[in-house]
DNA sequence: ACGCTGGATGGTAGCGCTACCATGACGGCG
DNA sequence: CGCCGTCATGGTAGCGCTACCATCCAGCGT
């Protein structure tokens, strides 16, 4: 008579039907599969047929719970659609897809509080990692962090305080670097454009202000910002009330490449020549800047090597071998083009 | 003294710390959390109370081990960068924020072997639901989702043949929609312009064939593809080697608004008047279409509320409420602008 | 008064896997 | 030649939770 499978379990194999197969205890199938070099390579291949035949996939939710570990890296951005986000997701999922573990993923808003709450959820999973945006988490998100039990990595930025690693660059000196480039070109009333104004876009509005203040052009009301999220079409928006408010501007440092475009189109639609009468920088350099017409100077930053990295350096305190280097500044690049070639 | 805790578990409270500082049994805290209609309001009251002191959050693992049934979407993307999945998935993560339900992403790169090696991993998890883009997956693919025991939604076309549910729009129809609308607007040397070549794009190049034969206006040398990922950049280069080919072209419909956003710009690079000499039609309609200059012509698709809706339905499936409506058309909207006002 | 029904509650036995420890075989060593 | 470390393998006992069934207690009809 055949086995009759239990109730729930809907008649998948189970590493127990496996080892019956292969004529071995199930604890050596367990092993075979996890630590191939502990089990002898005559049973290791007996064991790797009975799997084949039987089609056995192991069970990740009970191998988490006798285990006490899920196989899961807990990823929290604050944005799924922010291209800038995506690439360091895209480069975090690359560096997992070929080994055991899920991405498990999620989406803050932006907001403190939907951060806390979802650590709360990742944390109940016990994670094997956890990768965060950011550096300004609440006073209860970092604690959260600290008791999380497994390597934390916070991208996107540098910072004096890690919680543990970090993977990142300075804002702040990427906003004064694009505003004394503008400077340089001889742009004088430059203005400050920002969307979605979180604490990134703060820091490069820091930068600007550092740079502006050091050349004596700081004037307030070369700032444009909003709390909006950030689109092409907002840029067209801010721009036109920038102008507004200072008719004589003669430059614009963008808290990032959606807004630049806007601008871009702006001046376009209001004939005002770039770079000739208008100087635009953006942030990031997402592809279309070198394509635009004219093409936008912006600073390029390693996106997708942060998330590269983060997953890199979170593995190696997984296996033990914690990073010397706990705090990684991938830098940025200005890249100068036509839209500042005055 | 005090019970030692597990070697293993790390000290975090269990359903029996609850049951024993409320005074009941550990079924009846399960039942509070997951079913709480089903426990007096008394024992309701006490249980919460003992979860809140303790700090309590239910093991996921153990749940899902316990019921053979994992609180999780699994859903299937050929991008993650892709704004256009990017919306979806967003959908999908505002639709699932406020209830127990985890999301599994997976990024299968455009790949059907891919999509099967993901589709084994997240099977084994037994998840609640499966969200997947397309309607191609392979044989092998099908019989997976056919066989994982759960929901399943086929998301972004409409398609006869769904393996569950389907939610989604006629990419040939859009494509017949954006070339039909050159055609009327006076332009007769119409060409397609098509990157990363997937079965959407395929068929979007269907609708377009279909409306230039219709019309007598079909020639193989307008059609300029390349299976390459899309970019601004391609775009540009796309449309160069297109206008190589076929000089007097004057009009071309892009298989997404990226390349749409690259031909615009070599056209102005190239002092080549829009929509005067070449009209220009987009697809999905991102946002910096209508702030382009001159604006594009788009063909408006609803990938958010692909995303929504996708959940809706599983949901209600899960909940044993089959909707009756297994396949939905959410359509597509064409965008007149300038870019096509001649 | 008695069984009977239905709703609330609890006990028991797993879910599929791995940590921990035991066992047994083998070979080197005094 | 027996002792002991080392290695491969196996058995047992959970991990934290829920399915299933048992129990208990009203409230009801007869």
């Amino acid at each position: 008579m055949i086995k009759p499978r239990s109730r729930r379990g809907g008649g998948r194999p189970t590493i127990a039907d496996v080892a019956r197969k292969a004529g071995v205890g199930a604890i050596t199938v367990s092993r075979a599969l996890r630590d191939p070099e502990r089990v002898s390579e005559d049973l290791r291949r007996q064991i790797r047929a009975a799997v084949d035949e039987l089609g056995y996939v192991p069970d990740p939710n009970a191998r988490a719970l006798a285990s006490a570990r899920a196989e899961v890296f807990g990823v929290l951005v604050p944005s799924l659609t922010n291209n800038v986000f995506a690439e360091v997701v895209r480069g975090i999922y690359d560096s997992l897809s070929d080994g055991p573990f899920r991405v498990q993923l999620g989406n803050t808003h932006y907001s403190g509080l939907e951060e806390e709450r979802l650590l709360q959820v990742f944390g109940s999973q016990r994670p094997a990692a956890l990768i965060v945006a950011g550096i300004d988490q609440t006073p209860t998100a970092r604690k959260l962090l600290e008791t999380a039990g497994c390597p934390v990595v916070q991208v996107m930025e540098t910072g004096p305080d890690p919680v543990d690693m970090l993977v990142g660059f300075s804002h702040l000196d990427g906003g004064r670097t694009a505003t004394e480039h503008l400077i340089e070109a001889g742009y004088r009333r430059i203005g400050f454009i920002g969307a979605r104004m979180d604490p990134r876009s703060q820091r490069r509005l820091a930068g600007y202000r550092a740079a502006m203040e050091a050349a004596g052009l700081f004037d307030a009301r070369l700032v444009t910002t909003t709390p909006v999220l950030s689109s092409v079409t907002l840029g067209r928006e801010l721009f036109r009330d920038a102008l507004a408010k200072m008719p004589a501007l003669d430059g614009v440092f963008c808290n990032n490449d959606d807004i630049a475009l806007g601008v871009l189109f702006e001046c376009h639609r209001a004939a005002i020549a770039v770079p000739k009468t208008i100087g635009i920088v953006g942030f990031n350099d997402l592809d279309m800047m070198q394509s635009a017409f004219p093409s936008i100077t912006s600073i390029r930053t390693y996106r997708y090597e942060i998330g590269r990295r983060s997953v890199a350096m979170a593995l190696a305190a997984i296996a033990g071998k914690r990073p010397e280097q706990r705090v990684v500044d991938l830098g940025f690049e200005l890249i100068r083009r036509e839209s500042t070639a005055r």
